[in-house]
DNA sequence: TCCATAATTGAATATTATTCATTTTTTATA
DNA sequence: TATAAAAAATGAATAATATTCAATTATGGA
């Protein structure tokens, strides 16, 4: 890694810790850079500005993000299985990096500028994944063929960031993996008695 | 209504204007005061800060909102049938009302200060008359009883929400309201080809 | 008309993101 | 090693703004 990469990381270190005890808002440059031990302006040099910062922040969880799934997915042939292990995951996930949780679901994933940002394109990643995975229920006649893709992904993650995102507001005072089995249920099945 | 009561309207009229170009971060006091004919201070006189003045500012919009929905139910008797007008009226409002939609998606929905506003009490509401609902389907017999009536609110919150946000984040280039009828159709029936 | 209370004012304060001219460090070359 | 050129780092200065508060003005009742 070069010299130049090591001090961003750096910067980006003290910046996660400073983001990860407060807000965008309340955070400041300049005890990030207290906290890298440089100067202020050296922030600049590294990066645009303080969103700029802020949205390099979670590249490199999100990119363990996609991995990991991926390693999970490994084994699992019928795409009903690999929709609930999302599922599953995607709670797991983010119980386990609450620090993470906060900053992507109540902050970044309303900001205009997050989507030109170098982690939403990692995102988007994972969200082309998951759209790949309902094709292939489709194919395999497992998944309605007569509902767009897009509406069926809308529906998994619709439910998914709401429930993380009500998790959060409520100072995650409850298990948010807990109960997940009922959202596959539902997912599957939907809401209708017949 | 009382003079007091006159000059509150009146802030936050000028505060609607000014955060609806723009947003939280970057209306500033001064402008709004400007706006409203009134010195800086004398919006502290009936606000607490900034904040407080911007979560007032929806209290009305949503007031509307929960009346409207109320009208909208009359003379539909079967549960299936309410859920459905839900999600179309859900859509067909946010549409109608984009700077709401946006300071309430993109930035109320997601604040933990946000929960105690007189507006989150009416909004609050509003989720409680969807549990009923949902209660109703159950009891009649048109919705299954062995699913959390939470989870099923879970499920139809989740998915309006996101598409709302998708469409906000996405410039509100498309129609909001077209396909509401799969999202139903998902809502009720599931994924499963079976 | 006068007084007490309420409402309004706007200058002062404190905080902070960002800039940029200057200084320090590093790298390449002879 | 010595020197020059380039790169990196600095931190004081700037500009913007939420909030406070002592002083001023308006209001309504006796």
């Amino acid at each position: 890694m070069s010299k130049k990469d090591l001090r961003r990381q750096q910067i980006i270190q003290a910046a996660a810790e400073v983001f990860g005890n407060s807000n965008f808002q309340n955070a400041s440059i300049s005890e990030i850079a207290q906290r890298a031990n440089i100067a202020e302006g050296t922030v600049y040099q590294y990066f645009k500005n303080k969103e700029d910062l802020f949205f390099s922040i979670p590249a490199q969880k999100t990119e363990e993000f996609c991995e990991e799934f991926n390693l999970h997915l490994q084994g699992i042939h019928d795409p009903a299985g690999k929709i609930r292990k999302l599922i599953w995951y995607y709670l797991y996930f983010f119980k386990s990096n609450p620090a993470y949780a906060r900053s992507l679901m109540l902050e970044m994933r309303v900001s205009k500028g997050f989507i030109k940002s170098e982690t939403y394109g990692m995102i988007r990643a994972f969200t082309e994944r998951v759209l790949e995975i309902i094709k292939e229920g489709q194919e395999s006649g497992s998944f309605r063929k007569d509902i767009g893709i897009y509406a069926i992904r809308e529906l998994l993650l619709g439910v998914l960031e709401h429930r993380v995102t009500r998790w959060l507001l409520k100072e995650e005072k409850y298990d948010l993996v807990e109960g997940y089995d009922e959202i596959c249920d539902l997912i599957f099945n939907g809401i209708k008695s017949s």
